[in-house]
This record gives structure tokens, sequence and C-alpha cells, in this order.
RNA sequence: GGAGAGGUGGCAGAGUGGUCGAAUGCGGCGGUCUUGAAAACCGUUGACUCGAAAGGGUCCGGGGGUUCGAAUCCCUCCCUCUCCGCCA
């Protein structure tokens, strides 16, 4: 959420901003809203000045022993007209929340203007894709003649944009996500957490998939209301969701490996084919929590964490800033990584690294005792993959094909799959 | 699943219809004392919001109700703890 404050008072230069990014605020309703939001509060407020005057009136008068008949009588229906006067401002707060909650945030200065996808900036690219000396098959293809990828099991047990994984596969994927998270934490002073795959909606609101977003989740049809977790950036950006921080506990640094749940609503016929769009897939996520001044640092810091990831694999990659046209609801600056893909001649996202600035802290009350400042502030939150499991595996699977079909395991991997060095036909 | 207890400020914990945004302690901050620190003592210390300001208003788990007046009474939901049962 924007700063209601900031929004009162630069209604206009704000709403350009956020037409430059495809939003568009209906200023003058805003602002005639806004303003009937402060007739309303001010009549409000009189009537409960007064309600509380003449109750202390009462009360003292009672406690002096004297009769309060007439004093009662004198206050009539003033409850009826607060009542009336709260429920209208109520419904005003209703109108105005209702919009607050479904603007974007404001993009950084830094973020190239754009359309879409096509209009992201490369900003550097890591080793070459390797020359294999044949044409290379995808990861379909190269799983399923291992006999290890099964899309016709996992359609069978559930429906589409699932797979099931056996044997090795199965095993590189789980190396994949344990090779992460101990990165993380040993390289890199991430704290690790596990934390609920479902949650409320209280969660998915600070995190700002809900109330806009509510379609790409996947709802648990029971009376206790959860959802499944998107990315585990919902549960553990929302540790912090309702507290205030000490200035010595920031920056907090989190990771969580974590199954992903989404409903990939509006994204029908594209990437069906393999395990690049599932409705479930594992990702091991960063977070971290940080002063405000710290927090574009931090992006480049957390960037620079998942794509060590990718250096320790040897995963050739590049990094693009996404423009105005293609970036979150919920970010103000965000780098995708995007690893190359042999079976598709080209580099897919692999991560997605957000510096949210106080977006998310706003929504869920996430604040820091600033030394320097009289009251609390609210602090930064970013969130990046690091990274997605399956793209991780199936980018392996395609980059260290063979040409005899099988698939050479990366060294760092290699400790984690038991010595393994080659997955190959049995 | 059954029975009971409880949710109050950064923390602990009083407060059962009126001068309570809330005693007290701890913690924090400032000071006195000290070479310095500790101890002791004194003072101070919640969050949010409207407003240019003066000054208002809101908040005692969430929501609703009773009342001139609710932390306190009623309804409802959520959560925590204890005991029993069941269980990976």
């Amino acid at each position: 959420m924007l700063d209601p404050q900031v929004l009162r008072r630069d209604t206009e230069a704000i709403a350009a901003a956020l037409k430059a990014q495809g939003y568009e605020l209906d200023v003058p309703a805003f602002a005639s809203l806004e303003e009937k939001r402060r007739e309303i509060q001010e009549q409000t407020q009189n009537l409960q000045n007064e309600r509380n005057t003449r109750s202390k009136e009462i009360g003292k008068a009672k406690g002096r022993g004297e009769d309060i008949t007439e004093l009662v009588a004198e206050v009539g229906n003033l409850g009826e007209r607060l009542k009336d006067a709260e429920a209208g401002l109520k419904d005003v707060q209703d109108e105005l929340q209702d919009i607050y909650v479904g603007i974007p945030n404001l993009t950084h200065e830094s973020v190239p203007a754009g359309k879409d996808e096509e209009d992201n900036v490369e900003v550097r690219r890591w080793s070459e894709p390797r020359d294999l000396g044949f044409e290379p098959r995808d990861h379909v293809d190269i799983g399923e003649q291992l006999g290890l990828l099964d899309f016709e099991a996992a359609s069978n047990l559930t429906g589409s944009r699932f797979v099931v994984l056996k044997g090795a596969m199965s095993r590189l994927h789980r190396a994949l996500a344990q090779f992460m998270l101990d990165m993380h934490v040993t390289d890199h002073g991430y704290t690790e957490v596990y934390v609920p795959f479902l949650v409320n909606r209280n969660s998915l609101y600070g995190t700002g998939q809900l109330p806009k977003f509510e379609d790409d989740q996947f709802h648990a049809d029971t009376e206790s209301d959860y959802f499944l977790i998107p990315t585990a950036e919902v549960p553990v950006t929302n540790l912090v969701a309702d507290s205030i921080l000490e200035a010595d506990e920031l920056p907090l640094k989190f990771a969580c490996h974590s199954p992903c749940f989404r409903r990939e609503a509006g994204s029908y016929g594209k990437d069906t084919r393999g395990i690049l769009r599932q409705h479930q897939f594992e990702k091991v996520e960063l977070v971290q929590i940080v002063r405000p001044e710290d927090s574009y640092d931090a992006l480049d810091e957390l960037t620079s964490h998942a794509e060590a990831v990718l250096q320790r694999l040897e995963l050739p990659y590049r990094t693009v800033v996404l423009c105005t046209g293609d970036i979150g609801f919920s970010a103000a600056k965000t780098f995708d990584i995007e690893v190359w893909v042999p079976g598709q001649q080209t580099y897919r996202e692999i991560s997605s690294c957000s510096n949210c600035e106080d977006f998310q802290a706003r929504r869920m009350q996430a604040r820091w005792r600033n030394p320097d400042a009289s009251r609390p502030e609210l602090v930064h939150t970013l969130n990046g993959s690091g990274v997605a499991v399956g793209r991780a595996m199936l980018a392996v699977i395609e980059n260290y094909q063979q040409a005899d079909g099988s698939v050479v395991i990366p060294d760092a991997l290699r400790p984690y799959m038991g010595g393994t060095e080659r997955i190959e036909l049995a």
C-alpha cells in the first residue's frame, strides 16, 4: 500500500507516475471521496468529543452524590446520532480502503519504462552456453527416455501441470534444494526457517496477493478459509507482521525451502510442455527485512546470492531488470535471473528478486525503532528465489545432457547425490 | 474430540460500569553519584490517526450488542495454556 498521506498530498503527481506504470487512478473520484471522509470524520469526532465530555460530567456528578436524571436527559439522542455518523464514516473508509489496496507500488526511479517483458533491460550475463556438439533435446525428452520423469502418471493422479519424479531424478531435485539451502545458510548468513504452507487471508493481504489476486491462489475449501502458499515469501515475510523491531535486530535474513502452489489462471496454453510452469513446484526463498536506507544495497546482495547458486552449478545465465510494465504489484524494483535453457535456445526466468520498499511493511505493519526518529518507522522488505528448484533441475538436465542421453551431475551437487556422477539409462 | 482457565502497553502483571490510555515491577532513555562501570536514587518512557496549528479522536485478541458512559456486562469468532482421549 502507498502512504495515504503522500497520496492525499501529491495526488496528481502520483497518479501521473502510476499512469506511466499502466495504472489509472480516478483522481477526481479519489479526491472527492477523501474530502467526504474528512468531513464525516470531523463530524464524528466532534460527536465523540461531546459524548466523552458529557459522560464524564455525569460520572463526576454521580460521584458527588448528585441527581443525574437531568444531565442524562440532556444527552438525548446523542448516542444514536453518533452511531449513524460512525456508520457513515466506516462506509467511506471502506470505499477508500478498496482503492488503496488495489494500487500497485510505485517503481524506483532506476526502473526502465516499458510496456511488457520485451522492454526489460539486461544488466549482466554470466558464462556462455556450452557447445554440446549435437542438437540439444529438452528435459521432457531426456527425462522420459531415462524413465525418471512421468507427466502421464501425474495427470492420472491429479491433472495437467503436475509431474512425478523417480529415482535419481527425484534425488537430483532434493539435492538441489538441500544444496541451495545449505549455501545460503552457511555462506550467505541466512537463518533457515520452516513455516506453514497454508496461510490465512491476512497473511496474503500483507504481502499483496489479496485482495487483488485471489484468482491466482489455491483456496482450501474448508471452514478455516486457508490458502496454499504461492511462494514462501508470504509466510516468511509475515513473520515480522505487526511487530516493532529494535535497530540492532536488522537486517533479518531468512531462507526457506517450500512448495509453492499456483493456479496459473490466465496462462492457458503457455509453457504447457515440461516442468517450467506447474501448479506445484518447490523453491528456496530468500527474504530480507532491512532498514530503509539499506534496501537497495540489500537488493543487489540478495540478487548476487541467487546468482551464486547458478555460478556454483555452472549454469549460464543473464540478469535483467524488469521494466515498469512487467514488474509485479508489490515491487519497487525487480531483477529477474534467467538461466540458459538449451532445449528452447533461450534464457528463462529462474529467480525473481524484488525490493518492495515499505509497500508490504505498511500493509502488514512491520516497523523498527529508528534511533534517529521519534516514532517507529516502516521497514523495507525484500524477497527473491534462490532459486526455483524445478527450473534449476530442468536447467541442469538440459545443460548437462550428453549425446548418449545421460545427464552429468554438476560437481557441486555430487556430495548431495551420494557421489553419483551421472544419471544414465538403467 | 472432551473438560477447564485465560487473552491488558517492549515484557511481566493489576484493574469487574464513571476522574482509566490504564497501577506496579522489569526493560529502555536522561540525570545525580563514580576515575570508569555496577549498585542506589531522581526523572522520563505505548501505538495509530485527523489537523497548518491549537487541539481532537481511536486502540485493553477480532467483530457485534447493552448503556448517558464499557478494559470491566452480554453475544459471537479467533487464539493461547492445563488435563484427558486419539494420532504421524
